[in-house]
DNA sequence: CGAGGGGTTGATGGTTGTCAAGGGCTGTGG
DNA sequence: CCACAGCCCTTGACAACCATCAACCCCTCG
């Protein structure tokens, strides 16, 4: 069930068999939430926190005149909200963007990881220090990237975690959102995404339409977006 | 030494005598570094992480044409790069935008913190936790906001997180950056950045000058910035 | 005394937002 | 079966925000 995020993990580090156990062993139920659904709202108290087993959700924060600003993606195999674990609430709503379904692990479990699997604690804890280096990418992205390179920008990390978990095929994936809500990733109006995409058509480089993209040259993908991938931390650990 | 850092964590959570010890007793050395000077530099490998004692600190990354972007500031107590205790290397530089001091605390020590005080660990996870939460607002305003909201944004966060280490006067406080330094926070050119200070001036809100910062009106700057503090998580968390 | 860094100002242009309108598709109900 | 609403995408005209370029001032420091 919750192998994607054993894979992840293991993509960096080792999980002994009894952490795989301990980890298993944490996980109460299973949750599935429609498209376009708010599964966790800002400020709600919490007691457990969520690995996506399936679909594609967001980490999102409103403002008060209906403007939206999303912080990050989550890919299956991805611990949504660890980091409820220890804020006890979060700063912002976690979205379903797909039909979504969820592995829910209680805090009390989690707590006894950090007492008794030290190892796996850091690795967790690791897992959260790096949603803060893909939110210093975006901060980037969003404050000195011109809209054509954010948006290659996010397709290109899209295309690097989504591989890692095994949901790319070829040179195409899916991203079930509409451009408003790319809009609202990337800090620009519809509009202006509608026309970026255009662009980065025109160019050859990639194509987006019904949630489907496809990348027709990766190499100018990752020019435009000046992509490096060291952020992702893809490389193993020694332990 | 360690002062303001327990002061901020004892802010939001309770810390044992015994725990009190584990983390002074975990310091091995204080290191000084002058103004404008890389502390950490981007990919290099890891075996201690710092605790800010004084001055004003960043995180920088660095674009390959000169353009850069700070993703976050740092005040004294904030344990400035504990995300490379689990990352090992960071994806950005640190860096002294004053003349800073720090306490460097070696890896090993942290890691026998998580083996031997799993509470301790998780008021860290938190601090760290904390980084990502000011990150997404930092998000937020690069992707939402204008030039003034933005620069409002930035101050009023700046002065929550100083008054809680007691580094505030009445409605001032220091703030050693250049109007440079300043538009690489907040994605705009230096230019841009002084025409927005001259705003912020002309409504009476607030001055900025030679590295001082004087609020003059409050509620206006909450209002312009539309601040929520709700991300710094100020409340005590019951254990 | 000259160089250099930071701050300030003005003129101009480009990127992006705003507003408005229309097209295609899907689902639903008469 | 068709009418219609509603959502998403697309396009055009225009305006606002911000970047760029260039010049000048002030201060500090060698």
């Amino acid at each position: 069930m919750i192998d994607k995020h054993l894979m992840k993990l293991r993509a960096r580090d080792d999980i002994s068999p009894e952490e795989e156990v301990a980890l298993r062993g944490a996980i109460k139920e299973v949750i599935t939430v429609p498209a376009d659904r708010v599964v966790v709202r800002e400020g709600e108290p919490m007691s457990y926190s969520t690995i996506l087993l399936s679909g594609i959700a967001a980490r999102r924060k409103d403002l008060h005149d209906g403007r939206r600003q999303y912080t990050e993606l989550h890919v299956a195999g991805d611990f949504t909200d660890l980091h409820s674990f220890t804020l006890k609430r979060l700063d912002h709503d976690i979205v379903a963007l797909s039909d979504c379904s969820f592995a829910a692990v209680p805090h009390v479990h989690l707590k006894e990881i950090t007492e008794r699997h030290p190892h796996l604690a850091r690795v967790l804890w690791f897992a959260t220090n790096l949603d803060a280096a893909i939110h210093r990418a975006w901060e980037v992205s969003l404050g000195s990237r011109n809209a054509i390179g954010r948006m290659a920008h996010l397709f290109c990390e899209m295309y690097i975690r989504l591989e890692l978990v095994g949901l790319t095929r070829a040179s195409s994936y899916d991203l079930p959102v509409s451009q408003q809500e790319l809009g609202e990733m990337l800090g620009m109006t519809p509009v202006h995404a509608n026309r970026t995409l255009q662009q980065l058509r025109k160019q050859g480089i990639l194509e987006f339409a019904g949630g489907l993209v496809t990348i027709h040259d990766v190499a100018r993908l990752k020019h435009t977006a000046e992509f490096d991938p060291s952020y992702l931390y893809l490389e193993r650990q020694q332990r």
